[in-house]
DNA sequence: CATTTGATTGACTGACCAGTCAATCTATCC
DNA sequence: GGATAGATTGACTGGTCAGTCAATCAAATG
């Protein structure tokens, strides 16, 4: 019943993590205190450890949440019957999404995780490992398919083609590209078709 | 004189910036205190302190020194009269050498500097976007003389590519690629064929 | 209304560490 | 040898901040 009513009982626990996320995006997570997130919550600095054991964790649960969200997201267009174009498509288009609906969000995720090769990136290193290892299977079967070139090892187009979208995030986020909802769009067919073209035999199999 | 005799003046100015990139490549820069320099450094705390006035310049000092030799490199590069695939597998090859040289000094300049976007990559936010910069210039001369495709704005080429290179050397930094002499020389060509191939006109003017 | 359970508060503590500084050492020069 | 300048030492200080905890508040239950 509580459940159901949504002004009553404001959730701390959320307030907290999107709190987090705004500051960790701003000041950075080292750079940050823990009174500042509970201060942008509109919180008491000791409600955060009734929720949390401790300021790492609060980043743990963030980066949890969302990439998860985002295995799921590439495992379903793995197994989905359409082209690798389309499945490339669809991987970047939701990562630009994603950075659309929620910069800061990406901005944590990017700069504190996926590329902190010390502190968190290593702690989350299965996860991140995860999400090439799937794109690195989808490369596979296209190679199979005989679409994309078999002497380029999967593990490097995945790299390549992961690389590219987080570099055009970056991008984005250090203020280098210009953004916007035309940028956005293009970004998605710019780095499918660099990618993809530099992937697929000359003269591929006609799948029409 | 003095300048010419190597061992009786041992250089601690020097000794202290190598073991920073030792220490900063292991526990990285915010873990790491300025004691562990010292002391990989085999030298007397305060004596950093007479080499540099703050931990923050000792990274400062790094970074503007290796990436100056990069920066110095591509606009080399980009004034050769050479085909862009071959422009594009020198720069490809400088950085992988880099990488293969010194590890450490990568990893270091990768996590600390060109990934954070709050703190350091701020602060040389100007020198990282003159090498986006300079690539793109080579881009655009390509487009210009009708080898890469004119539709692929020159800005989004320079960051796929920049990007797919750097992800590889995250890749070894994380461990999550095998590397080794051969996998360098396979990184080089993949990254600069998938890229380039996916950038060219399908049939390119014959520039033999 | 009394009681229990969980939410909420914020002052406080203990550890940590960047940067300082006075003392000592070494080289050089006259 | 005496004096000067720069190199080198490491104990110490001051500020910062993650995490603790005892106290207060609110809701639910009987």
């Amino acid at each position: 019943m509580s459940s159901t009513r949504a002004k009553s009982v404001p959730d701390r626990r959320r307030a907290i993590l999107d709190a987090a996320v705004r500051v960790f995006a701003r000041q950075g997570f080292h750079a940050c205190r823990v009174s500042d997130i509970a201060d942008e919550a509109g919180v008491a600095y000791g409600l955060l450890y009734h929720y949390f054991p401790s300021k790492d964790e609060v980043l743990n649960t963030l980066f949890l949440e969302r990439w998860g969200v985002m295995l799921e997201m590439i495992r379903a267009v793995d197994t989905e019957q359409i082209p690798v174009r389309e499945k490339f498509g669809a991987i970047a288009s939701f990562i630009v999404e994603s950075y659309r609906h929620d910069p800061d969000m990406m901005k944590v995720i990017i700069v504190e995780v996926t590329r902190a090769a010390n502190s968190f990136g290593q702690t989350h290193l299965g996860q991140i490992r995860e999400a090439y290892r799937m794109i690195g299977t989808i490369v596979t079967k296209a190679q199979g398919e005989g679409v994309f070139k078999a002497e380029i090892d999967a593990e490097f187009a995945a790299m390549t083609f992961y690389g590219a979208i987080e570099q055009v995030l970056t991008g984005w986020i250090f203020g280098l590209l210009p953004q916007g909802e035309e940028e956005f769009e293009r970004a998605k067919q710019m780095v499918v078709e660099t990618v993809c073209g530099g992937l697929e035999c000359r003269s591929p199999r006609s799948t029409t």
